[in-house]
DNA sequence: TAGATACCTTATAG
DNA sequence: ACTATAAGGTATC
């Protein structure tokens, strides 16, 4: 959910902190959280880890995910072979729900890096603590350990207006009567729908949450990079509000895996350019 | 039921 | 140096 990265570049080690609870189809033993970290070398794979970490490493990178038949079922568009070739290979992440759910309500009007930032925050302020490698670790809250914290504690780690929704989000789930991984039983409406039951989940965090952690792979957030893209390159998609305009850009991109197409384009387009 | 507005905070542009 | 703006929106009128 917030991977560290010791530097930037080639061969960068990412490293995370997986609660059993929320490794769902990891095969996590119970006990403390496992500490994973992982990076690409000479063109493999290679993962460090306090517990056997393959069968996370594939979760959480959805290495089964199979790319080229993703890529065969999109549509033929100018603008999705361009992103596809550009940065083929590139795949989605699958990260646990409940942190997933936190960190895309504190994603409101907020810039990536100060995201990270403020996971960050709340796992070193909130969650267990695990040792490895001579370091300390920390996991992120349970949703217990986040419902216990007060509006003023997540203030003063600079969430802003999201302490509250987080508050209230994470008190939701530690009451038992709901939780974010429910909706992967849902259809893709239904189940976004669902998710803004949450405080501070709109439309556009719901969406977030099923295609980054939930396995709907048809999800295309409707965020100002996309709404631009879709202004330039789609306009006829643009119908005014987001169910409609989400069904048409989902279809545009292809249905079942319009949100990978939408990684990729959104990727291109940031990375090099192409949208106002 | 659509449309406007306030909301925390900070890095970065001008 | 300063102020204005934008940052992968949502809740509440």
């Amino acid at each position: 959910m917030y991977a560290e990265s010791e530097q930037t570049g080639g061969d960068a080690w990412y490293e995370t902190v997986v609660r059993p609870d929320e490794a769902e189809n990891a095969r996590l033993d119970e006990g403390e959280p496992a500490v994973v970290r992982v990076r690409q070398h000479d063109g493999r794979l290679e993962w460090e880890s306090t517990v056997e970490a393959a069968g996370v490493v594939r979760s959480l990178l959805r290495l089964d995910d199979d790319l080229p038949a993703i890529r065969a079922a999109t549509p033929d568009d100018p603008l999705l072979e361009a992103a596809y070739d550009r940065y083929w290979g590139m795949r989605l992440v699958r990260d646990p729900p409940f942190g997933s759910l936190i960190s895309f309500i504190c994603s409101a009007q907020m810039r990536v890096s100060r995201i990270h930032g403020m996971q960050v925050a709340l796992a070193e302020a909130f969650g267990d603590v695990v040792e490895f490698d001579g370091q300390t670790y920390h996991a992120f809250p349970t949703p217990d350990q986040l419902a216990g914290a007060s509006e003023a504690d997540l203030r003063d780690l600079g969430l802003g207006y999201r302490a509250p929704y987080v508050q209230r989000s994470a008190e939701l789930v530690a009451s038992g009567d709901v939780h974010p991984a429910g909706a992967r039983e849902m259809a893709y409406e239904r189940a976004r729908e669902y998710l803004t039951q949450f405080v501070g989940v709109g439309e556009k965090v719901a969406d977030c949450v099923l295609l980054f952690s939930l396995d709907f792979l048809e999800a295309v957030p409707l965020d100002t990079w996309i709404r631009k893209t879709i202004a330039q390159y789609y306009p006829d998609c643009d119908r005014g509000n987001y169910a409609e305009t989400s069904r048409a850009i989902r279809e545009r991109l292809g249905g079942e895996y319009a949100g990978y197409a939408q990684t990729y384009v959104f990727h291109h387009l940031r990375n090099d350019g192409g949208v106002d």
